[in-house]
DNA sequence: GCATGATCATGC
DNA sequence: GCATGATCATGC
């Protein structure tokens, strides 16, 4: 107890250790300490680093750093500061970008348990209102001890994000209440999660208390994109910037009452009407001219970064035009494929992932006939249904495949899968990204097939 | 008519 | 300069 170099029962003495790991590994700082105190050996059982494991910095940090033994109970990590530490991987794009690798598992849970919790008294609130995080630079070539610390602060959900945690919680009790524990998704929710586990994600099926179909276990988990907006917030709030913190929503108000409230003035104008009324320029050569539209009446910069919420749920917002029949002719893109990150991704980690379970709020103009002009119809929400994952799933992994082994001229076509196909995407075919092969190739990025929009969103809509 | 490849204004 | 969110153009 006593040779801690922090103090186990204040929030912020163990916060203020935990920082000292700041642009450094933790086997520098460990050094550092253990010298000045004139340590020479220790007699702690440090984790003997054989093989790297998913989790295995969080052990090192906890053991190594913390110098507290790894366990699993379902205590926080500093019971006497109520406080649950929690490493987080980094990595970095080719633009230099940073972000978080992958989304953060919390507390694992059975169905049976969670059906009887209510969220004051619940267990995810009593491990996770207060966690520690420690974002590192995750690199496979590195141990443990030589990967660098980048940042390390506190994250108080329930005091940042209240109504939207409590929401995402209450969604994923009532399926199981209702029975449908079978049927949960990780886009049912916007910020908190109920994921499975990857590796044991086939065999890990358990029983749940209002049905007789078994489900996969699940943990609870903070979502890519809400990890990335933690990420994102701390970094400013450390750096004294506070650009995300402009809240969109007021309290107790949903996206869709929201987002209806900005559109309800355009709703039936047409796109270059909308222009005149808002003093917009309405260039006819710009082919995003709708979703600019869209996307200025909403108030965004391009990535969201301005709105809190639609940046933490990682939103999805599109824009389709719908012709005189009711059919859209397009597919839907997505950001290009960084083919250096691919290779190194987990399906449930990576982007695509991320963006198909995320909500979609999707703005329609539509023309009718005799029209040469669309006009601003209606903007909905949309979610993918979760019995369609594993379409998307076949395309990513056929794509990392073919990109691990440098072909990049046989990716899936429309018409090789129901949901998905790969096409390019770039400014002309001289726009090239580097591959793990050192090649360069043309950029290319995931649709949505046509299709599978006009039968997901547009039949149930426009279809006589 | 549709699949596929090519391209472009915008905003940061 | 470049990613983004799309639409356009071509050829079968």
């Amino acid at each position: 107890m006593s040779d801690l170099l922090y103090n186990e029962e204040s929030i912020s003495s163990i916060i203020e250790y935990a920082q000292r790991l700041e642009n450094k590994t933790i086997d520098e700082v460990n050094f550092e300490q253990n010298s000045y105190k004139g340590i020479t050996s220790t007699t702690k059982n440090y984790i003997v680093q054989e093989k790297k494991t998913k989790g295995g910095f969080g052990q090192y940090l906890e053991t190594a750093y913390f110098g507290k033994e790894a366990d699993n109970k379902s205590q926080p990590d500093f019971p006497a500061a109520k406080l649950e530490l929690k490493a987080s991987p980094l990595k970095t794009l080719s633009n230099f970008e940073v972000k978080v690798k992958e989304r953060l598992v919390l507390n694992h849970f059975t169905f049976t348990d969670l059906d009887k919790e209510v969220f004051n008294k619940s267990h995810f609130k009593y491990k996770n209102d207060n966690i520690l995080l420690v974002f590192y630079h995750y690199n496979k070539e590195q141990e443990y001890g030589q990967m660098k610390v980048q940042l390390a602060d506190l994250w108080q959900c329930l005091k940042e994000d209240e109504v939207q945690i409590r929401s995402d919680w209450q969604t994923i009790v009532d399926k199981i209440h209702a029975g449908k524990a079978h049927e949960i998704s990780e886009a049912d929710t916007l910020y908190l999660g109920a994921c499975t586990k990857g590796a044991t994600k086939d065999t890990n099926w358990q029983v749940q208390p209002h049905s007789d179909i078994k489900a996969q276990g699940r943990a609870f988990c903070f979502k890519l994109g809400y990890i990335n907006h933690i990420f994102q917030i701390l970094t400013q709030r450390k750096e004294h910037r506070q650009i995300l913190e402009t809240r969109f929503l007021a309290k107790n108000e949903t996206f869709l009452e929201k987002i209806n409230s900005i559109f309800t003035p355009y709703i039936g104008k047409f796109a270059n009407e909308i222009c005149k009324m808002r003093n917009e320029n309405y260039n006819l050569a710009d082919k995003s001219r709708y979703a600019n539209i869209s996307r200025r009446i909403m108030g965004f910069n391009k990535d969201f970064s301005n709105l809190y919420e639609f940046n933490a749920a990682d939103i999805q917002f599109k824009t389709i035009r719908i012709e005189p029949n009711g059919k859209c002719n397009e597919s839907m893109s997505f950001k290009n494929i960084e083919y250096c990150e691919i290779v190194d991704e987990e399906w449930e980690d990576s982007y695509f992932y991320n963006a198909i379970t995320s909500k979609f709020i999707i703005v329609l103009f539509k023309r009718n006939e005799g029209q040469d002009e669309y006009y601003l119809d209606r903007v909905i929400e949309w979610q993918i249904p979760v019995e369609d994952y594993h379409y998307f799933e076949e395309v990513w992994t056929d794509t990392k495949n073919k990109v691990a082994l440098g072909d990049y001229e046989h990716f899936m076509k429309i018409s090789d899968n129901p949901v998905s196909h790969i096409r390019p995407k770039g400014k002309n075919a001289d726009d090239l990204m580097f591959t793990p092969q050192g090649t360069q190739e043309k950029k290319k990025c995931f649709w949505i097939n046509q299709s599978y929009i006009q039968e997901k969103i547009l039949n149930p809509i426009y279809k006589k």
